[in-house]
DNA sequence: TACTATTTAATTTTT
DNA sequence: TTAAATAGTA
């Protein structure tokens, strides 16, 4: 056996892991060291060389775009398409499970999976059928209680109330959320989980069958799983299962979703003789850039410890921007941006990371000003717009008349004549008789309801029973372009006037093509629709269409995560932004953000901009920042500070408030600020002090300039000369 | 039932 | 500021 294209090109940290011994393998991998290289190469080594069936391999990773591409990975490396390669998501190999053993998990064979949205919305629903005010109780946070719970692996049962009438409260709406999830067939992502766990839990013979089966478990981003993930993975391996874990305690940012970083040392004890291997040679930026880094995470405390090194020269510094306001950044970003494709570089080979979503305002309206392509990430995704869904629950309550989620969404779209008050009647029925809407609206129809409403509610189920019977037999693509028709949706978003209708008549017919290219699995035995309604709430399509062409590319520091670009800037590094306000006070939520930071400055290879606003306005009011502290983590010999925008010969504040351990700005007497005093400002000219007021970086000063008349300005940005 | 006015809250997000 | 959700009105 030839093991030269597996081996080759493999550093010795590297190949030690892909050859390691068949025991539990702990592999610290570093930002850019060769993470996803380690596992795909793994894999091909597992079968080329040790002559492992592809059967006998689970990979795990958590997002749909790593699982593909370590799958086309693999494929290519061993040059074999590798079928039923269980490469997939935590969800995915979950859904997987279930549906295959659905009887076992207690499942309806049709069950369908439910978004978050979805599940907000079934939420919102049980309030108002408990009739409890949902000001008390807010949807949002009861949806993080019941997916915090599932994440721990907890069910209603298992919880105490611990005398506090509020978690009281809380874990009945979950039991209730249950009973309606159970009754309709719904299975929300976190229920994946939970459900797949239990299901080898409580079935030994399960359990043995694919403990024997999977000898070897590759997991990516192992410092991402949560309780319910590890202890599923726990399971499976057993004692005799292999497991192989890739991942990188300093690059966990997930925390506030479930996810627990303590795993790594959990593994450790959980898994004697763990072998450990790091993974420290970066192959991605330049010296600086990971000195920065290797820097700004040191100051976190709770670390396993490792340090990345490269062989790449020592490129270029850090260049830190301190902006007066947001505006002032973004035209600065702007103008680096224009530099960096006049040099004839890709557009999307630049990305401007912020810390929320807020931020990529004020740089969009700057790129489109400047008619800069981009690309912002995130977002509505094609299967998560209101039309899609409108559309794909038609397709539920044909496969499934109990399904109240995709009920209640559609009883009344495009409008028939059933409103809240009829659609009340049903709520109190399915109450009373613990049944479906369907069901309810059945018997109300024949019985309560007058004979306006009756008739609605009539033609509305045998609308849904008539494509019921119509789309028997027919294609995929054929049932759901009939069923945009026959529903009357189609017509319903055409009547809409203005563009947004017009994108969502597209987009609805683009849901015919996407099912037309849809392949369904032969061997998930199961119904083409039922499959192809699992893979839109699993796989809920791009952010964006036209992803092609050449764009910067815009994104949080979270979505960054996993990605790489020449050139990076990072935007809104100010105290209360980043580190945010709400984790500030937190030391754990603290080290987060300064992984995060880590994060953001490990995705850059060649050219790092930072930057910062002394001014910011968020929520319509102006606010005053001190540069993030994690800026100040970086060594000096990194940064360079650029400020074109200053010419003055005497400075009013010290050169470098970043820098300075007392923060305050102090502008006042000390400076020779007087009334009366003369001073020149770059774009109003010359003028005279008129009145002062406020101290430290509030300082403000009214001057009237001799051509553009008095004008009130803050001394810490204004950059005055005195004369 | 649809449109308009008012209120409210505002990290991060994949599945 | 602004976007979304809710309440109120035609």
């Amino acid at each position: 056996m030839d093991v030269t294209p597996i081996l080759d090109k493999l550093n010795d940290a590297q190949r030690q892991a892909v050859t390691a011994a068949a025991e539990p393998t702990l592999v610290i991998a570093g930002a850019g060291s060769g993470k996803t290289r380690v596992l795909v190469h793994r894999a091909a080594w597992l079968i080329d060389v040790e002559g492992i069936s592809p059967q006998s391999l689970l990979a795990v990773t958590f997002t749909n775009k790593a699982a593909a591409e370590m799958r086309g990975r693999i494929e290519s490396l061993l040059n074999v398409p590798v079928q039923h390669l269980w490469i997939g998501t935590f969800h995915g190999l979950a859904h997987r499970m279930l549906r295959r053993h659905w009887r076992e998990a207690g499942l309806p064979q049709n069950f369908q999976i439910i978004d978050a949205d979805d599940q907000l919305r079934l939420i919102k629903r049980l309030l108002k059928n408990l009739e409890i005010d949902d000001s008390r109780w807010v949807p949002k946070e009861i949806q993080w209680f019941i997916n915090a719970q599932k994440d721990e692996g907890l069910r209603p049962q298992h919880l105490d109330d611990e005398n506090d009438p509020n978690r009281r409260q809380m874990i009945s709406f979950y039991q209730s959320y249950e009973e309606i999830c159970q009754r309709g067939g719904l299975v929300d992502f976190a229920e994946l989980l939970l459900r797949a766990h239990e299901l080898l839990r409580d079935n030994g013979e399960l359990l043995q069958h694919y403990r024997r089966r999977f000898q070897h478990l590759l997991v990516d981003e192992f410092q991402d799983t949560n309780a319910i993930q590890y202890a599923w993975l726990r399971l499976l391996a057993g004692d005799t299962g292999v497991p192989f874990v890739v991942g990188d305690d300093d690059q966990s940012i997930y925390r506030w979703r479930g996810a627990r970083v303590e795993h790594i040392q959990r593994f450790q004890k959980d898994f004697p003789g763990t072998r450990i291997i790091k993974l420290e040679q970066n192959y991605r930026s330049t010296a600086t850039i990971l000195n920065a880094a290797n820097a700004l995470i040191a100051n976190n405390h709770s670390r396993m410890g490792k340090n990345l090194w490269t062989e790449e020269s020592v490129g270029e510094t850090i260049k830190v921007y301190s902006a007066y306001n947001e505006r002032d950044e973004a035209d600065f970003v702007i103008g680096r941006l224009r530099d960096w494709i006049a040099q004839g570089n890709a557009r999307a080979d630049a990305a401007v990371l912020y810390r929320s979503n807020a931020q990529s305002r004020v740089l969009e309206e700057g790129l489109i000003n400047a008619r800069i392509p981009y690309r912002v990430y995130g977002g509505l995704r094609f299967f998560e717009r209101a039309e899609i869904k409108d559309a794909l629950a038609y397709l539920r309550l044909i496969s499934n008349r109990d399904d109240d989620s995709a009920f209640e969404r559609v009883v009344n779209k495009p409008t028939r004549g059933i409103g809240a008050r009829t659609v009340e009647m049903m709520r109190s029925y399915t109450r009373a008789n613990a049944c479906s809407m369907w069901r309810a609206a059945g018997t109300i129809a024949s019985g309560d309801l007058n004979g306006r409403a009756a008739n609605a509610v009539n033609a509305f189920m045998s609308l849904i029973e008539r494509m019921a019977r119509e789309t028997r037999g027919l294609s995929l693509h054929d049932q759901v372009d009939h069923v945009i028709r026959v529903s009357t949706l189609l017509d319903f978003f055409k009547k809409d006037k203005g563009e947004k209708g017009e994108t969502r008549v597209e987009n609805l017919l683009e849901l015919v093509s996407a099912a037309k290219s849809f392949e369904p699995d032969p061997a998930e035995e199961m119904a083409p629709l039922d499959e192809f309604l699992s893979h839109a709430a699993l796989e809920a399509g791009e952010g964006q269409a036209d992803a092609w062409e050449d764009c910067v590319q815009l994104m949080t520091m979270h979505s960054a995560k996993g990605l790489e670009f020449p050139l990076v800037f990072m935007c809104g590094m100010e105290e209360g932004l980043f580190p945010h306000q709400r984790s500030i006070a937190d030391p754990d939520g603290l080290e987060e953000e300064r992984r995060l930071c880590y994060v953001g400055i490990t995705r850059a290879k060649q050219t790092l901009y930072i930057s910062y606003a002394e001014q910011r306005r968020l929520h319509g009011v102006d606010n005053y920042a001190q540069p993030s502290r994690f800026i100040a983590e970086i060594p000096d010999e990194c940064i360079e500070e650029i400020r074109p925008r200053v010419q003055v010969s005497r400075p009013l504040r010290s050169p470098s408030p970043m820098r300075r351990k007392n923060r305050s700005v102090a502008p006042g007497n000390e400076l020779g600020i007087h009334l009366g005093q003369r001073v020149r400002h770059s774009k109003f000219g010359d003028g005279v002090i008129l009145n002062c007021e406020g101290q430290g970086a509030h300082a403000r000063v009214e001057v009237n300039f001799e051509t553009a008349g008095t004008k009130w300005l803050v001394l810490s940005y204004a950059n005055l000369d005195l004369m």
